[in-house]
RNA sequence: GCGGGCGUGGCGGAACGGUAGACGCAACGGACUUAAAAUCCGUUUUCCGAAAGGAAGUGAGGGUUCGAGUCCCUCCGCCUGCACCA
């Protein structure tokens, strides 16, 4: 019969107003359902969604519709990343607030969220920004210090004189600020940090728990904490005199066994020696400001030649006491890391390699090729870093000659431990989490600066400490520094005047612990035991890869920190983590170079133009969508001209969920013409007469493509594989349309298809649930989808009790044969030599052996 | 430089070591229509062939196997993470 279209602009309002009304995904704990948590990486209220939420928000949902259809019960949040930069930069530019630019943002983004029918749990949500959220941010703090896990220290950050502000290393550009354009300087502050290296090894070891995460991720967790076994010991240092200083040189090295292939020192330009010399020495002081001007663009020190300042100290080398090593102050030297100090081992490092032809200092090889001649082994341009196995062997080394790498460094280990010169060490690249920001809109540091009791953390009653309302953005620097009350305050320990702290904290620590207070978003503390024993950890997060290493590493932290001070009593938050893809387009530009928007762009006979001024256009690379690329399609188009069923189905379409996938209008055209194919099926389907008579033959295979079909979209969503259950509502779809064009509809096949229907309906309704319900409720149902429980399918009729088995003759598909399944080789042997196939391709051939993989392929090898 | 991943039709992509190309998009042919859209039916890896059928084919080359897109080795290309980490 002929039937209206389904409208998406009248039925979406009204089912997500159906929803809201009878509360279907607000989650209440109940100990006798299983949970699942699934959450999306929160998003940052810029002021719009883009395609990349509706990927990511898309994929969530679906879990979470899923599995509650499954039988659990769900906790699917959402909340805001609220604090940050962008909301400062408008209030610079355009005078408004930074708390009410970012409440619009957050009005006109939930908005667009529930727009996509999201089966969120809106009651729990939460905003970083509200001091409901961040005092409890300010009482773990406080926590944390007496626990010993916060420090402050003096450290060297990026400063921007124009702006009076820090920046990051990724705001510095060719050395300037992103901002400014002003040349960044380095200069010390006293910062606090968190210590997160009091969880190094920890953090490193419990990864290989973490076997529901990407490998991928694991492994740029694993290189972040850079874990390295070495040795830490002390030369004797003396001057060009060879007068004896009181203070050694200490080192980090992880290949002790080359002492003996030593021929310099090299300290950092910032090590305090250098600094020491410095103070009488204008060359050094020459070369310290070189190598500090380097520092900041990744390009340059890529490129960076290696260069060094003899500094006229020579380190005795510990078992050959006549040999003396020069040191020198080197551009390659990082303070961060180690001691600051390294010695040089030209002949097996390719830095000290290309360091000590420079200045001509001895190459001496000390570890070579197993069977080298050890007179005749050199080294040319290239070190010889070789050190894993039996194949290489020490040389040149005194007591060491002889043995392979490993057993060398014992060796030496061992010696310098009993000598007293040095002890094993393990370093970690991971440094401590700087979390002082010189800016108004994040949290404020729960401090007070008390010139008699020094740093005082603020009294737990008397928090939240609020941020000012009324501040001023008309000078560079921070605004809350700048304010004419709020910082002075009295000490809490003494009551006398004192400053309170204006840094503000990290955004990262506000995203840190949001998935815990998700689970008790109203409590009076941080979160409930009862509520996190219930649903943490997170079941499955989904989000970027971007946030492969930030994020969840200081998220791992925090919980390991709320573990150690009583709030909650796991370490590990994600018990299963998937990273998405991006969502990309292609790019399009005028002659003149400008970028135009895709819906500026219109095709004719191949070629494109642009829509209103008619001049032909570029097509350039796919490309992630961008803003300054303008490749952008707004989502909020897209669901009205579409709706968000078609756009949410097109996201999950085709591409598997963790590449990148490539916006169309033909893909979206193509996701629309579906949702009313799918309509056109129901009401078909809901016109034909009512029958009981389920089992007979005429729907049995209609029936058993159902619940196969069913049975597939089952495992593939338990999997994450939305573009295979895709494919399977695809072809269950066919296989509906198929049967419904047949003639003649017995009663048992009317049957059938009103179940392969609803299986249809019920298994797309994660993707696109408004059709769903409007699907549902065609059908003749008086109950919701969202309240149905997902179809079990019968095992008789999954199983098949046919098989087609594919007959080769010498690895080459020859023929097919369809046989009852489990057939053994005696009895499959006969049937398959009598195929024409066979018979055809065997002329004249021997048989030697038939191989039989029962129900799945039959192999003939033959000769001739 | 070091590490990780990926290379399959015109495109997105399917394939427990067992019939390569499921499903979708696009294209082409046909039906319906005054016409278009929408819809429906069909074709679509390449080559030979009217067809039946045959040959080749998953970046290149080699290997293991009755059998390789899948496992191993060498190479090429692309993507990605880290990057002077001692």
């Amino acid at each position: 019969m002929a039937s209206e279209r389904y409208n998406p602009r009248e039925s979406e309002p009204r089912w997500q107003a159906f929803w809201d009304k009878n509360r279907c995904f607000e989650a209440t704990a109940e100990a006798d359902k299983p949970k699942y948590y699934v959450l999306e990486m929160f998003p940052y209220p810029s002021g719009r969604i883009h395609m990349g939420h509706v990927r990511n928000y898309t994929m969530g949902d679906v879990i979470a519709r899923f599995r509650r259809a499954s039988g659990y019960n769900v906790l699917h949040p959402m909340g805001w990343d609220a604090f940050g930069m962008p909301a400062e930069n408008a209030a610079i530019e355009r005078g408004v607030h930074p708390a009410s630019w970012t409440y619009d943002n957050i009005a006109t983004m939930r908005g667009q969220l529930k727009s996509m029918g999201l089966s969120l749990d809106w009651s729990r949500e939460v905003a970083t920004c509200d001091p409901s959220y961040y005092r409890h941010e300010q009482a773990m703090f406080i926590d944390f210090m007496n626990a010993g896990l916060v420090e402050r220290k003096v450290s060297q950050v990026n400063w921007d004189p124009v702006d009076h502000t820090v920046l990051a290393n990724e705001q510095v550009i060719d050395g300037r600020g992103w901002r400014s354009g002003a040349v960044v300087e380095k200069r010390e502050l006293a910062q606090w940090f968190l210590k997160i290296t009091a969880f190094s090894d920890d953090l490193l070891k419990a990864l290989d728990g973490l076997d529901r995460w990407p490998e991928k991720v694991r492994l740029m967790q694993k290189n972040w904490i850079g874990r390295s076994e070495g040795m830490r010991f002390t030369f004797e240092l003396e001057d060009a005199h060879g007068k004896k200083l009181d203070d050694g040189l200490t080192v980090f090295t992880t290949r002790h066994d080359t002492i003996f292939g030593a021929s310099f020192c090299a300290i950092s330009a910032d090590h305090p020696l250098a600094r020491h010399l410095a103070e009488h020495d204008e060359d050094l002081q020459a070369f310290r400001r070189e190598v500090a001007a380097l520092g900041t663009s990744e390009e340059t020190i890529e490129k960076a030649e290696k260069k060094g300042y003899p500094l006229g100290l020579y380190a005795r080398h510990p078992f050959h006491k006549d040999v003396k090593l020069p040191v020198y102050a080197a551009n390659f030297v990082l303070m961060g890391y180690g001691e600051g100090a390294i010695f040089g081992c030209p002949a097996h490092d390719q830095r000290d390699l290309d360091f000590a032809r420079k200045y001509h200092l001895p190459v001496i090889p000390v570890v070579a090729p197993r069977g080298a001649d050890p007179k005749t082994f050199t080294i040319g341009n290239e070190a010889y870093v070789e050190k894993d196995g039996e194949d290489t062997v020490l040389i040149n080394s005194g007591f060491l000659d002889g043995l392979s790498v490993p057993e060398a460094k014992e060796k030496v280990a061992h010696r310098f431990e009993v000598e007293g010169i040095g002890t094993r060490k393990v370093n970690h690249r991971l440094r401590d989490w700087g979390v002082s920001r010189q800016r108004y809109w994040g949290c404020p540091i729960p401090v007070v600066h008390c010139e008699a009791c020094g740093v005082v953390p603020v009294k737990k009653e008397d928090l939240p400490v609020k941020l000012p309302e009324d501040v001023k953005f008309d000078k560079p620097g921070n605004p809350l520094d700048h304010h004419p009350s709020w910082k002075h305050t009295s000490c809490p320990a003494c009551g006398k005047p004192a400053r309170r702290e204006t840094d503000t904290f990290d955004t990262f620590i506000d995203s840190s612990w949001y998935f815990a207070r998700f689970c008790s978003p109203q409590a009076a503390e941080p979160v409930t035991a009862e509520a996190a024993r219930y649903w943490m950890p997170v079941d499955q997060y989904i989000g970027g890869v971007e946030h492969a290493i930030l994020h969840l590493l200081y998220s791992r932290f925090f919980m390991r920190a709320m573990h150690k001070t009583g709030h909650i009593h796991l370490d590990e938050p994600f018990a299963s983590l998937f990273t998405q893809g991006m969502v990309v387009h292609e790019t399009f530009r005028t002659e003149a170079g400008d970028w135009v928007l895709p819906a500026e762009a219109v095709q004719k006979d191949g070629q494109w133009f642009h829509a209103r001024t008619h001049e032909p256009l570029l097509v350039g690379g796919i490309e992630k969508m961008s803003k300054s690329k303008k490749n952008v399609v707004d989502p909020e188009t897209i669901i009205a001209a579409y709706g968000a069923d078609t756009a949410r189905w097109f996201m999950l379409s085709d591409t598997p969920p963790e590449r990148d996938i490539e916006w169309t209008e033909a893909g979206v055209e193509g996701a629309w013409r579906f949702t009313q194919k799918l309509w056109r099926l129901v009401t078909d389907v809901a016109d034909l007469p009512r029958s009981a008579a389920v089992a007979a033959a005429d729907g049995l295979e209609l029936r058993r493509t159902a619940h196969r079909a069913i049975a597939a979209i089952t495992d593939d969503l338990t999997n994450l594989r939305f573009n295979r259950a895709i494919a399977q509502l695809y072809a269950l779809s066919n296989a509906v349309g198929a049967a419904l064009a047949s003639k003649e509809k017995s009663a048992a096949l009317c049957a059938a298809l009103r179940e392969a229907t609803e299986f249809l309906v019920l298994g797309f309704a994660p993707m696109m649930p408004h059709l769903a319900e409007e699907a549902w409720a065609l059908l003749g149902h008086g109950t919701a989808v969202v309240n149905t429980p997902w179809p079990t399918p019968l095992a008789e009729l999954v199983a098949r009790d046919d098989v087609t088995i594919a007959v080769q003759v010498n690895g080459k598909r020859r023929d097919e044969i369809t046989v009852a399944k489990g057939l053994k080789q005696a009895e499959l042997e006969p049937l398959v030599l009598a195929l024409e196939g066979v018979k055809r391709s065997l002329e004249g051939k021997a048989i030697a052996k038939i191989i039989v993989v029962p129900d799945r392929i039959v192999n003939i090898v033959c000769k001739g």
